[in-house]
Formats: C-alpha cells, structure tokens, sequence
RNA sequence: GAUCCCGUAGCUCAGGCGGUAGAGCACUUGACUUUUAAUCAAGGUGUCAUGGGUUCGAGUCCCAUCGGGAUCACCA
C-alpha cells in the first residue's frame, strides 16, 4: 500500500473515533446541481451597493471533493457532482461548536480528502473575483475514498495540466478516468442519446423491440468465428451469438409485421481499434418490404439522429476533417458502378483472368480459390471504400457473398444487398431477405461445401430456421447497423474503445495496484 | 499473427557515453478568514513492468516474458 492510501486509512479511523461515519447509510437528499447554480445564479446590486442574492439561497448537493485551497481559517473546495463542478466556500467561524473547532480544524481540514463524498447546505453568492460559489453551513462526509485520484488541474483559459491520459490505465479504471476526465462523459451520453433516438424512430414506425437468444445451438446470421460454451444440464455446446438474424426472421414468420433488436453480439476475432470482442449490432426486419424501401427508412433514421446529436440541430457532423452530411436522400452505386468509378473496370465483361490481373498489377493480395465474387470484394476494399466518405449506398452484390439475400430481381448472379457507407467504413448491412425456403437450403448446401474446405467462418445449416421458412415468410426487408460504428462517428472518435464504457483487455497479471481475485 | 514504439513516485514526465534516481502536481508539517493551476516555508515518496544475461558496477546495453499504443494482416 501507498503512504498515500496508508495515510487514508488512518483518516477513516480517526474519523470514526470522532464518532463520524465515513460512510452513512441514509440518503441526502440533493436539491441542487453545479452547473445549474453556476449558469443559473443572479443577485442584483442595490442603489447602496449592497448585493442582495436572488437565487439559490438554501441548497443541498452532493459530489466529491476535486480540489481544496486552504486560507487561513476559511477554504475553497472545488465539488463535482454529475453536471459539473461549482466552488464551496467554507468558514471556521460557521463550525465552532462552543470552544470546540475540532469539526473544521481536524475533520476538515485534516481529514478530508480529494476524491471524498460530501453533502453540503448552504448558499450561493459571488466571490469578489466573480466565482459563483456555495457558501456551506453544513458539511457531512458521504463517502470515503481510499486511493487518491490523479489530480488534473485546468486553468482560466481551460488549459490542462497533468492529464490522465494513459489509455491503458483509462479503459482498465474507467470509473477514475470519467471522474477526472468528465469531458469524456459526452461520448457515452450522445451514444445514449443516439440508440434513444433510434429506437423513437422504430417505434413510431410500427416496430416492436423483442429479445432473442444470445446463447444460441447453432450459430447463424453472419460469418464468423464463434465463442463456444457448453451447458452443463443439457450436456451439450452452445454458442454466443454471432448475429441475430435468424431468430428475428423467425419472428417474422411468426406474424409480427416488424421487429427490432439492439443486440449484443459476440465474435471470437481480433481486437484492434474496430473491433472489440462483444459489440452492438441493431437489426430491424419489415414484412412486406423490399431494399429500396430500407434505404429511405435508413436516411430518415440517421438524418434524425444527427440533427439530435449536432449541436446546432442540423443534420452535419464534424469527423476529423470532414463534414458527414447525413440529409437524405444518400448517394446510391451499384457495386458495379462504383468499382467503375474509381477503377475504371467494367466488371460486367472482365474475366476472372482480367480481375486477377488487375489485382496482381495493384498490389492486391489474391489467392487461387478466390472466385470472381471474392476478387469484386477484395478490389472493392483497397480501391473503392476509402472514398466513400459521406453517406454512400453501395448495392447489388455477387450471390455467392451473401447466403441469406434475396436473388436480385432482374439481374442474374446478384442479390439485392446494400451496404451503407460513411467515412470509408461499412456501417449497415442490409437485404431483401431470401424467403425462398428451397432456395435457402442450397445456399446452406454451398456453404457447407465451403466448410469442408477449412473455411472456418461458413454458415452452419440451421434446419429449425429452414423449418421456419417453409412454412412461409412474406417478402422481408432487413437492416444491421454497428451501433459502436456509428456512435463513433457521431462522436468523433477513431477508436471503438472510446466508445465502449469496459473495452476488452488482456488480465492485469502482476500490476501492483491491481486488486487481488481471490484471498 | 507480424513489425515498430512505450512501461521510472499516486498522476504527467526528465534521466547524455553504464557509476546505485529527479522535477511539477499530489502527499505530510506549519502560516494565511474571498482563494481559484491559490500562495509562502519545510519535508517524505520508488521491487526504475517481470525474469535472466553482460559488467567491478545496469533505469541505461543484450535476451526472454507480461502489459499498452501505432502500423499491417485477419474480419470472404
């Protein structure tokens, strides 16, 4: 242990001997935030120069305590609670009790610390250098801490000193990096925001949000290495699930016109700065509709959300050095258009021979098995995705690639997929959706074939859903979003972790300050 | 999985060609009844990530391991 932390406890005992609880079980009843006093304060100057003070004259709240400057027999405290920080102004005079000025000289002043939880009473007023400050009547400890905090200090101009910047010790304790860090709390509050405003949206479309199976007998919806456990009662392997497709199609045929699900799933993949072991996929499947019809559906949805998150309500957010317009309607390629475009390949007459050939002159890594679907693919994502930096369709893709698609109504060997681009990053994935139960089957067939030749990743057949199927689907329409895709561009951020409250780390091992697991 | 960079006090960091460790903040003691990166005076802080090696001597050089970051690969 620290001195620090040694010197903390022997405070939690001394305050105990004093008769102080450091860590009281009633409530405190908060009747006052930081930030709102500090924006919200006013006081008028009468025409003898005295103040007279408007507002705010008998608050409670609560925080911790960031910072303490002793004057004297007064001092000023920094308390941050959930909205902000606000300056406390506390006077010796105020916690004599008869001769006794134990309660300021030691608890106070001694035994607080930075980082403790404290209740004050008091009321607001101005410094003479203008702060707007709690002038507190009663202090009570609400909770002790333990381990001191960084301290990050920031001056008039909101210049930072000493940041807590390590992103190893901010993603293991987050609890401390959002404490000292408070500005990193926009994140998670505009991610919030947008899944509230997605789900509105779905709502008021007529959708109804379910639950599916997250452990799941035979993993389906997406290609994907698995995490594999095992149920001990029913003795048998279950997998965490890679997608929920299937299930929400289930419901489909089950007769709900429309169903949605923000679901987390789990792929046993790499972790770098997008991907994270467990994410967020959001899926939504309509009866009745096609593609073309979840392309509008989707502009509206996004369109919403930016003008919620924006800070003007418009419909622009700011990425790196980009302005992402997300207003409808979205550009919209063919897949054979835009390799076209930035390729200059007309793939509807090169040959497997001349895609090779392509690749081989660009650098692009190819092997033998590839088919002309996984050249498409692989050229797709060196030469084409990098420029797709607003919001893009990209659609019609090969059959082969896409199991679970519906085959393309007028073009041969297509489906009618479309992928949502932004920044140059896929964000949604989305299909008119294979009913044909028969069909289905010998797409499941295909990929099997694939399996047998060591493709770790292709589709399990899942016989309950072609059950499913051939007892009828109507034509279907279905979307997934990578929910931490897009709340990191919607906040700015270029790594999943940020975004995510506990990203996945590797154990802490030997670290000295990590607490032990087991006694 | 590959390559490169990083790991020194609670936090942020400095430690030249190898000679047994430093700063600011935090912390401790004292002063100060409107301070605010408070100030002033004095004082502590450490398994230099871990384990080996080279050397008379290693924070420093070498090897391995652990953890993190970046780039690449994988994610049809």
């Amino acid at each position: 242990m620290t001195d620090q932390e040694l010197i903390r406890r022997e405070a939690l005992q001394k305050l105990r001997e004093l008769g102080i609880d450091p860590y009281p079980a009633e409530a405190f009843d908060v009747t006052a935030f930081a930030a709102d006093i500090a924006a919200n304060y006013r006081e008028e100057v009468l025409e003898d120069g005295t103040k007279n003070r408007l507002n705010y004259q008998d608050v409670c709240l609560a925080g911790r305590i960031m910072a303490v400057r002793e004057a004297g027999k007064a001092l000023f405290m920094n308390l941050q609670d959930s909205s902000g920080r606000i300056q406390l102004y506390v006077r010796r005079d105020e916690f004599v009790y008869g001769d006794d000025a134990t309660f300021f000289d030691v608890v106070i002043k001694k035994l607080l610390d930075l980082g403790d939880y404290i209740g004050v009473r008091g009321f607001a007023f101005k410094t003479r250098t203008g702060e707007v400050t709690v002038h507190v009547r009663h202090l009570k400890l609400l909770s002790k801490s333990l381990r001191p905090l960084p301290v990050v200090k920031r001056d008039a101009e909101g210049h930072i000193y000493d940041a807590f910047t390590d992103p190893e010790l901010r993603h293991r304790m987050r609890y401390v990096d959002l404490t000292v860090n408070p500005e990193y709390r926009q994140i998670f509050i505009k991610r919030s925001k947008m899944i509230r405003t997605m789900r509105a949206y779905l709502d008021e479309l007529g959708l109804l949000e379910v639950e599916t199976p997250i452990l799941q007998p035979v993993y389906g919806g997406a290609l994907a290495r698995p995490f594999i456990t095992h149920h001990h009662a029913l003795d048998m392997p279950l997998y965490l699930r890679i997608s929920n497709e299937l299930y929400l199609k289930r419901l489909i045929v089950a007769g709900f016109d429309g169903v949605y699900e923000f679901a987390k799933v789990f792929r046993n993949e790499g972790i770098d700065r997008t991907h994270n072991p467990e994410f967020t996929l959001m899926e939504f499947y309509v009866a009745y509709k096609d593609y073309h019809w979840l392309m509008g559906v989707t502009e509206q949805m996004l369109e919403r959300v930016a003008r919620a998150l924006s800070d003007d309500g418009g419909p622009i957010i700011p990425y790196g050095e980009h302005q992402l317009n997300f207003a409808g309607p979205y550009t919209r390629f063919t897949m054979a258009e835009a390799i076209q475009k930035y390729t200059g390949l007309d793939i509807e007459t090169a040959s497997e021979r001349h895609l090779r050939a392509y690749c081989d002159q660009h650098n692009i890594e190819t092997d033998p098995s590839m088919g002309t679907a996984q050249l498409l693919d692989e050229i797709f994502s060196e030469k084409v995705e990098k420029h797709l930096i607003q919001p893009t369709f990209i659609l019609d893709y090969p059959l082969e690639m896409s199991p679970l698609t519906k085959k393309h109504r007028s073009k041969p060997g297509l489906v009618e997929r479309f992928e949502l681009y932004i920044n140059g990053k896929e964000v949604a994935n989305a299909y008119s959706e294979l009913n044909d139960p028969l069909d289905q089957r010998q797409r499941f067939e295909e990929q099997r074939r694939w399996a047998e030749r060591g493709d770790e990743e292709a589709m399990a057949t899942d016989e309950d859903f072609l059950r499913a199927l051939e007892y009828g689907m109507p034509p279907t329409a279905g979307i997934g979003f990578g929910i931490d895709r897009l709340a990191m561009l919607f906040t700015g951020q270029t790594t999943i972790q940020e975004v995510l409250f506990f990203p996945q780390m590797r154990p802490e091992g030997q670290r000295k300050d990590a607490p032990a697991a087991f006694e």
